[in-house]
DNA sequence: TGTCGTATGATTGTATACAATTATACGAGG
DNA sequence: CCTCGTATAATTGTATACAATCATACGACA
């Protein structure tokens, strides 16, 4: 049993607690709940048909993970996802994500090279139909293979926790015509770590950042976010 | 209420949940119980003296900290520090320390600055008399405010995180002679920072953190953790 | 003797009852 | 009219009871 994380995932479908908590998460990102509005336990647990027990350590976890505000003895407040935050994400993973390639050079497996190479051609014939839910859902598993291929469970795990944390944000951005370009920086990581080039593969994911970020911006990331 | 980060942090002191979760987290951290060993919510609600509901919302919250691993139906069971995590989070950090000195520059108050001036004054002192407690207490204030300084809560807590993470790991560390060579470090930091210099800030703390792992490495961190 | 199924106990998952705390409304006093 | 205190309601915190699941032991059967 050596998988785990400085942060565990909460995938567990099949319990009450990992339905509440995968559901309040959901709509809390995709804004059913807005901003600092205050969630009961009692009316969740009632619209769920669950009791307060698995309403609460829902709650707890959610409250780890950042989406809600837990003041004790008062009630739990969503927190809305901030621009400020989606910036700082951003340049954060610029450099972990930089980071990841350098240590894929050396631990991907042939399998995942290949998967890579996979999902490269096939995001190719997409991103010229434009056929966006292919896309980010490639883009998707791009990224999910870099982290998995660093060999370091810290860091996969660090770097799947904002993947997650700016889905929302990044279903919009890549509905611009930066798929194509996108998917293109990815062949470019993609044969640095075949080339096994730590520096190159560094540099080229950290810009890949920085680069879907600068385009977030420029195509309007304000409309989806409040403030 | 704007003081919200992606994980939030668990101080709630007074509640029976926030003492047993700080309980078990300082109990696995300081090694009381050992890698792999099963928690069972009774016991540890007998030794506390609560009943079940506060040590399972607080295991909720141990898993998604990683120290523990709940198995559905199973039961929780520790995840003790590895060396491999220990390596990853001081790479990890490294990268991150150097963008938050980067930001800092841009960002730190006056009062600050000079906090961190005074700290390195002191640590001075107690480095030339060996007075590893105090330094151990210095090097986590210097580190606090570098983090407080940058202006983004989202590294800020994620630094604070790690820093805890590794803090039994690090007072060993700082035991060693490597006090006065690290306060020495924490200057040119502060320097380059009060300077307005962001590239030779981030190279800094760049370096000051793989400095501190190797130094880390040299004295034996194997001592301390099992595998 | 070994394997499988079942019974039993232990442990976790969930629901509910009760206690503690907080917010709100309302009225007394100034 | 405003302020403060108290009563009441709403909400969370905790404990406990019950249900579901899993591990273990033991015996039937091949």
């Amino acid at each position: 049993m050596d998988n785990r994380d400085l942060k565990q995932e909460v995938t567990d479908k099949y319990s009450l607690r990992g339905r509440v908590f995968n559901r309040i998460r959901e709509d809390i990102l995709n804004g059913k709940y807005k901003d600092h509005e205050e969630l009961k336990e009692v009316a969740i647990g009632q619209e769920l048909g669950v009791s307060r027990t698995p309403v609460r350590e829902a709650f707890r976890q959610l409250e780890l993970e950042g989406l809600i505000q837990i003041i004790p003895n008062r009630g739990a407040y969503v927190t809305g996802i901030k621009i400020k935050d989606i910036k700082d994400i951003y340049m954060i993973r610029s450099k972990l994500e930089g980071l990841c390639a350098r240590w894929a050079c050396e631990h991907i497996t042939k399998e995942q090279l290949e998967e890579m190479e996979e999902i490269i051609y096939l995001a190719e014939f997409h991103a010229a139909r434009g056929h966006m839910d292919q896309m980010a859902e490639l883009d998707n598993r791009f990224h999910t293979i870099l982290y998995e291929s660093c060999n370091s469970k810290m860091l996969e795990h660090l770097l799947k926790d904002y993947h997650q944390y700016v889905w929302r944000v990044r279903q919009k951005t890549l509905s611009s015509n930066r798929g194509a370009v996108s998917n293109v920086e990815h062949k470019y990581i993609m044969e640095a770590i075949k080339e096994n080039n730590p520096d190159k593969a560094e540099e080229l994911a950290n810009q890949h950042m920085l680069n879907a970020y600068e385009n977030m911006i420029e195509n309007g990331l304000l409309d989806v976010i409040n403030e």
